[in-house]
DNA sequence: TTAACTGTTGATAC
DNA sequence: AGTATCAACAGTTA
């Protein structure tokens, strides 16, 4: 999926475009991804925010449209203009709409609509009461990017598990936005090998963890996310520029840009784990 | 034909 | 209880 910053760049983009917009039509393409029997139809959207890898849709009505893009999903905006032309004709990738991965139609106000596209059928759309949002994120730490994540808070949390330091950081009950491309990313940045017990990690190798995770993750957020195959892109179908400046992610048998290194690749509990074997000694 | 995939949760076994 | 490994979700592509 979309990591914390391609859901941090869909939210920035996609709320100057539907915020003040009426609901008028939800047409569910297909039954999965719709969650919730509450009719928002009529409601007006007044803001659109992030938490962990969840994008929450506010509406005048009290309730609020959780979306999780998962792996695949996508959120596109259309105007009047773009949906008479059948999709975003100068876009990366979507260029018809709805189109064969629709799963949500939300029809709105000033004839714009937001398309929910999902391949792969992870993904969901939640609608739920405001009041009722806090315990959906009960469990879920912080996000890597939150100023209240700091070395110390890191430390003490990592100091309690004896899995690997990628795995650790790929939790969500640990912390919340890094997926697989960033932490592998953050962890060659860090110079911190991917196995190494959470707990064997000193203060200084947290402290150095924990800055290049911030600093890849910002840097993701500065690109505007990561697109391979476009499966990620953002509301208008443009491709994120990160995927350009990775550092392991996918390098494999590539040289290392530190050091020369062929980055090597092994699955580390089921997931490909990109790493500099000189680097992250 | 098989394996892999940017996410997450749950089952199972040690 | 903590940890490791699969499986599941489902579609597409190498």
């Amino acid at each position: 999926m979309p990591e914390l910053p391609e859901v941090e760049t869909v939210v920035r983009r996609l709320r100057p475009l539907v915020v003040g917009k009426q609901i008028l039509e939800v047409e569910k393409r297909h039954p999965k991804p719709w969650h919730g029997t509450v009719d928002v139809v009529g409601a007006v959207i007044t803001g659109v925010k992030r938490r962990a890898k969840v994008i929450i849709i506010e509406l005048d009505s009290g309730f609020s449209i959780l979306v999780h893009l998962k792996m695949t999903g996508q959120l596109i905006y259309a105007d009047a203009v773009t949906r008479a032309g059948g999709g975003h004709p100068t876009a990366d990738w979507i260029h018809e709409l709805p189109g064969k991965h629709t799963r949500v139609w939300l029809k709105l106000s000033d004839e714009a609509s937001l398309f929910f596209n999902d391949q792969r059928l992870f993904g969901w759309m939640r609608v739920m009461a405001n009041d009722d949002i806090a315990a959906e994120f009960v469990g879920i730490a912080p996000d890597v990017i939150d100023d209240v994540v700091d070395a110390e808070y890191l430390y003490s949390r990592l100091q309690k598990t004896g899995v690997p330091i990628k795995m650790a950081l790929l939790n969500p009950e640990i912390v919340a936005g890094l997926g697989n491309i960033y932490v592998c990313d953050a962890l060659h940045l860090a110079k911190i090998n991917p196995r190494l017990p959470a707990s064997d990690l000193s203060l200084s190798e947290v402290e150095r963890t924990l800055a290049a995770s911030k600093e890849v993750l910002n840097k993701g957020i500065k690109l505007g996310g990561t697109t391979f195959d476009g499966k990620y892109v953002d509301v208008s179908g443009f491709a994120g520029g990160y995927q350009n400046e990775v550092r392991v992610y996918g390098q494999n048998g590539l040289p290392c840009i530190v050091c020369g290194t062929p980055i090597d690749k092994f699955q580390l509990a089921g997931r490909g784990t990109y790493w500099c074997p000189v680097c992250q000694k």
